[in-house]
DNA sequence: GTAAAATACTACAAACAAGTAGCATTTAAT
DNA sequence: ATTAAATGCTACTTGTTTGTAGTATTTTAC
């Protein structure tokens, strides 16, 4: 259970441009609107390019714009692809393989809030955020 | 939403403890026992006896021991005490301060979730964890 | 009273995450 | 062609978290 502060800005950058879905966006004009420090937000911009879920449009005029339709893209696979399944999924104690044969009084405590954690995040696309709310971003 | 590993290091401490509730646990015990870097263990030690979970006794057959009863102590006091509260409480995007004035797209879709984590966290106590299996840990 | 077994304190070191900088490349407008 | 506006790559810097070391202090056993 481990969001990094660069999956969160991950976030900030899809879900705002998912408010215009078709739209493409500069790196400049991504900075203008949301709080991300202006060369970390390219590289991160690169990064989220490579993982598919937006391409990019070198050259003047250029920008990012959605690779694929954003009821496609879930919040887990954000998740995933920034700081790995691992940071969700991991062990409440911490163990990287698990120590024990059976599970440790801890693993049900926490089994169904992991579950509806990992829930949320697989079942909320980038457009159901939209859908939810119509307010500006 | 962010579990430090010194937090799950205190889980694991402390869930330990709990077992024997009454018992008093000497550092290279624990460090037998769960697997934590053992200075960095007693460092760790020494903070939780100060957040008054556990009392330290000094000298030659001391050791650690709860300070209060375990009904009383919740996860959600164990995060707060070493991550501190905003580590769980905190936005999902990762504004120090919320950024808008009603609330933004993600907000509602977190919202449920994050609810989930704090009750889980608030109304698990180390006894409960204990009382739900009795396996050996 | 001395030694042994424990915790307490504080500074340092290593590892990791976040942020910055410089220069290369691509493309459109002129 | 030239210039300007954009992304791409890679190395460096800074900050935070995690882990280590040395030394001091406390208390019990003998
Ligand atoms: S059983 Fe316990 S140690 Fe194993 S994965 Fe679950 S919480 Fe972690
Ligand atoms: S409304 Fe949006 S920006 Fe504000 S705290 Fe909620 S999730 Fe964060």
């Amino acid at each position: 259970m481990n969001l990094s502060k660069t999956s969160k800005y991950a976030f900030r950058i899809l879900v705002h441009m998912a408010k215009d879905e078709k739209a493409l966006y500069s790196a400049q004009q991504l900075h203008q609107n949301i709080d991300v420090p202006e060369r970390y937000l390219r590289r991160l911009l690169t990064d989220l390019s490579k993982s598919g879920f937006i391409k990019s449009i070198q050259g003047r005029q250029g920008g990012f714009i959605f690779a694929r339709d954003i009821s496609t893209i879930t919040l887990l696979q954000i998740v995933e692809s920034v700081d790995g399944l691992d940071s969700i999924n991991e062990c409440i104690l911490g163990y990287d393989s698990c120590a024990f044969d059976y599970s440790c009084p801890m693993h049900d405590v926490w089994a169904e809030t992991k579950m509806k954690i990992i829930d949320t995040l697989t079942k909320t696309s980038l457009k159901d955020i939209h859908n939810n709310r119509l307010e500006d971003f």
